[in-house]
DNA sequence: CGAGCCTCTCGACGCCGCGTCGAGTCGACC
DNA sequence: GGTCGACTCGACGCGGCGTCGAGAGGCTCG
């Protein structure tokens, strides 16, 4: 998925140790100087440089400085469902698996601030970005309505709308309160406050009250 | 605010009227170029041709084409703005309320989603976006919480987390979930489903059920 | 061991978009 | 009719981008 690498086509030779050093010094590099400043003040030059290579030899590794930042966003994403999977299957009791969901979340958000205000700043003209995005949101939104149905099945949780519509909603509020919250973007709530508000969102919602019905 | 415009600080003379002409055939031409691709891929001879006017000119009206984008968001802004109040004083009820209050919101995006996606794609970037949005986003929330409080005190509503902070959650989860289902971009809900289901969100967070309590 | 291939590196080039500068036109007003 | 300010433009220099061709060095196979 999302090959942004010139050098990952290996053919019956394989690339040398150096060639992954570079590519990792220039991951970093981005990583590092997107802490700093937005990706629309990063040249490829300043990324070469932070690498230690000349500004043609980044081209060898990759075809611009947003197929870094896709490449980037690859990892997070893949660590972010790795995560959440990992949450969910430690969490007991349904009121612990919402709150493990929502902490994985915080938890991605908080510690990729750079990369995820990255991608946001990608999403309109990146059509990449957008798939890669759509696609982790759409799994974490089938998975909420999925457990959403389980709920009403068994009569814990009362009717209304579509349980995937709701799932959409409550999906993508976490992402934009979270990452609004984690940049410090006002309006925002406090790091320490954030799960618990938006459980009681959730919980409401899913619920009609504070707590999960036995 | 935001005074992108360097024709505007006139001195004794007034400017004339040809002037406001190319400046608003600049905006025209920036709102219909939007519609098409997304900022980065415009540029700013293309605006100038597209109001008719050479390249070195456009520098006479605007600073930069985020310039241009920045006094469309002030207009969309205010806008935005004057038709909540207006929804809001026609509204009966308090549910009539908040359900106006949702559909301002999803006709300001669904009327400027180019302005829209444009503003999103220099948030990162852009101070002055940041600072403009903010406010809005600031006042929406102020006057939210104001209502849930005022619920609260008529012992309509339940108590909880602090008012602000549940309208802060709720009032970006409109934000993201229209922007992101205007646009297109999945997971989105369908524009007819759009008010009733974040209404449903809204009436169980406030309140823990589907309608106002009398 | 040497021929050939593949990874990797770089300097130089051309292109495009940006923002500035100074010269110049035109109309309004004194 | 002279002055001032609004307005217009062509030309310039700068910086970032992506490509190209040449070359260095290591691996592998004959």
């Amino acid at each position: 998925m999302a090959t942004p690498d010139a050098g990952t086509d290996r053919g019956r030779r394989a690339r040398r140790p150096s060639g992954d050093d570079r590519e990792r010094a220039l991951l970093a590099t981005a990583e590092r100087l997107l802490e700093e400043r937005p990706l629309a003040e990063i040249s490829v030059d300043d990324l070469a440089r932070g690498a230690g290579i000349s500004r043609s030899t980044f081209y060898f590794y990759f075809a611009s400085k947003e197929a870094v930042v896709l490449a980037l966003l690859d990892r997070v994403v893949a660590e972010a469902r790795t995560a959440r999977t990992a949450a969910l299957a430690g969490a007991s009791g349904a009121r612990d698996a919402w709150r493990a969901a929502l902490v994985t979340v915080r938890d991605t958000f908080r510690d990729h601030r750079a990369m995820t205000a990255a991608a946001t700043e990608l999403l309109a003209a990146s059509p990449e970005v957008q798939t890669l995005w759509s696609a982790v949101m759409e799994d974490f939104v089938a998975e909420t309505a999925a457990a959403i149905e389980a709920e009403r099945a068994r009569g814990a949780a009362p009717p209304g709308p579509p349980a995937r519509d709701l799932a959409v909603a409550l999906n993508w509020m976490n992402e934009r309160v979270i990452q609004a919250s984690v940049a410090g973007r006002a309006p925002a709530l406090a790091e320490d406050d954030l799960v618990d508000v938006l459980l009681t969102v959730w919980l409401r919602t899913i619920y009609g009250s504070d707590d999960v019905p036995a």
